[in-house]
DNA sequence: TCCAAACTTTGAATCGTTTCATTGTTACGA
DNA sequence: TCGTAACAATGAAACGATTCAAAGTTTGGA
């Protein structure tokens, strides 16, 4: 209705110069104790609050970064974003959250709505490869870090984790418990991060001559799709000793299908490791081993490279790789007296 | 770097005014082909877009939404955030969303970030009672809308399910598939949702003459905390033969410390029923009956109330209350040959 | 050929903030 | 009393899009 009160108003009421109350807003060493107090209190007194499109229009840019992600439901994302979010708030900027949900439509109109924004840079998990249009956004002066997908690092920077390590980590410490026929269960390898882990996986089997590593396809990343891969190991016989699944829902179908049968046991017959540390590994009916994915850190380096981005004219982008972290529980504990290492 | 481009520059480069490029953008039937064709390849050929900070100076309001969420890792808020945006993207929206986690400080900040946006209206699921900011909010024209809050019909409109008549379902639902000794299990009843769902599962029981309700408190809503109450009740013995829990967290608890003594059968023995339908609830072990909460809708019709606002001038709040929805599963098939209902 | 109506295009004014050159004020030593 | 340095306050210009009254152009009937 009544339209709010503007800097003007607020200079009228306290009877000085718009420049005055600017400089109260944005330097208030530059304006006398006395006139401080007037316009603070017209402020007060009219509700004033400062209209960020009239800032951001003279300033010819804006106090936003954008951040899009492909599923603010997966905890992998709300940990990003909430580490993005709290990294940005040090620079001063806001973050504008973006869920393009696996969908490049969606994605595109993200794209779209911050660049109306101006906002100061981008921070994308992108859908497929949006190369062009990435590269359309730099040449505007928008600069973009990738996050969780490796860059070409002479264009972009980028965030990501080494998940052929986290392979190698998941199958060294079964191995390292003593576990020798490994199993590993996960979706399509056509799924990048899929196909790094097993690869991790086969390394560190390659270390021992007598381990043997059998790859099970799973149909999709699902707790059902787990316990299906289970069901079929148990009505097969000629059981693994210790399964690494390529995410934590496959594996918890699989120890469901596998604890069901009241005959097999985690950790004593079979151990089980999965990956991404969700909230419910810890909860299941065995506490499940996993690997973490340090999804602050991407968060936070991701808006570091940024900042990074934004203050120098230099375009020197860096492609920083976490290394994910081993999470031991129940689940893998040793099998047999040896040494848990 | 290099200053992105205006209209002005569209303007001179296809040797035209401002306001036919103006005109092109926003009303193209105003303009001959001719002069479209000419300003749209000036517009591709300098890359221009839109300054959003300028349209929305221009136009006193944004053409964005504010929503205020309390965690956007539960999958009930991520269910209505992304309900909300598509609605908002009918009106010609786009939703900022903000996470407060809960937390007041971060709550407020966001409000003061939406409204230096001017966001057309604010959607919130406040973290405790704000409602004198809301009302300072309100004054200065800034619509809101209460979200799985019951509000002051005076003064706001709002959006919540009934947790009483949820709490009625489930325990209707044990009763109707021959239960008579039940237990509630849930957090502290301090928390609303909790005391709710609690007294709606009473006025059910108390249809049945033959029929008990025991209250078992829980400590917190988690997995967890569901399998020490679980694991009480095994200890103790005199167990119940149907189990309604506040949430499903907890109620995959109990099935984890009941299914693990193997002798207890879910539904044979006992009957479990959760609340929220999290997605992994058709995943348990014993796929598990639970209170689905309209989640898409609630988003929606936040949204839409929202709209009602914005376009009457006249202050008509409404309180939209919606009834959430029995979903069956296998944890609560009949017990003994009775009829399902 | 002329006129009026319909259709196009123009460009100054406006939104609210920040910036900054200019003007005004104060304090103090000479 | 004067000069000047330090400090405060001023207000016009600029940011980029939209609006709209006014001016310009086209069309077609008389």
């Amino acid at each position: 209705m009544n339209r709010s009160a503007s800097i003007k108003d607020v200079a009228n009421h306290a009877s000085v110069a718009v420049g005055t109350v600017s400089n109260v807003l944005n330097y208030p060493d530059r304006v006398s104790q006395r006139t401080k107090e007037r316009v603070q209190r017209a402020i007060d007194e009219l509700g004033f609050v400062r209209n960020d499109a009239a800032r951001q229009l003279r300033a010819g840019h804006s106090r936003t970064i954008g951040l899009i992600v492909l599923d603010v439901g997966n905890p992998f994302f709300t940990s990003v974003v909430r580490a993005a979010e709290d990294a940005a708030a040090l620079l001063g900027s806001a973050v504008l959250l973006g869920d393009s949900g696996h969908n490049a439509g969606r994605e595109s109109n993200y794209i779209d709505l911050f660049q109306e924004q101006r906002v100061q840079g981008l921070l994308i998990s992108p859908v497929g490869d949006i190369t062009d249009r990435l590269d359309l956004l730099r040449e505007r002066g928008v600069p973009t870090v990738l996050v969780d997908r490796l860059a070409d690092q002479t264009k972009y920077s980028s965030v990501s984790v080494d998940d052929d390590a986290g392979g190698y980590l998941a199958a060294r410490h079964l191995l390292d418990t003593g576990r020798r026929r490994l199993a590993f269960v996960g979706g399509p390898t056509s799924i990048r991060q899929v196909a790094d882990r097993l690869q991790g996986a086969e390394r560190a089997v390659e270390e021992e001559p007598d381990a043997t590593l059998e790859v099970l396809d799973s149909d999709g990343q699902t707790v059902l799709a787990g316990r299906s891969v289970g069901n079929m190991l148990v009505k097969r016989g000629d059981l693994p000793d210790g399964i690494f699944c390529a995410n934590d829902l496959l594996a918890l179908g699989v120890m469901q299908s596998l604890t069901m049968t009241h005959t097999l046991r985690i950790p004593e017959d079979i151990a089980l490791i999965g990956y991404d540390d969700i909230d419910f590994a810890i909860s299941a009916v065995v506490p499940l081993s996993s690997i973490r994915q340090p999804t602050e850190a991407l968060g936070r380096t991701a808006i570091e490279l940024l900042a990074e981005e934004l203050e120098s004219d230099t375009p020197k982008h860096r492609a920083v790789i976490f290394t994910p972290e081993l999470v031991v529980r129940q689940s893998t504990a040793p099998a047999k007296g040896s040494s848990a290492g």
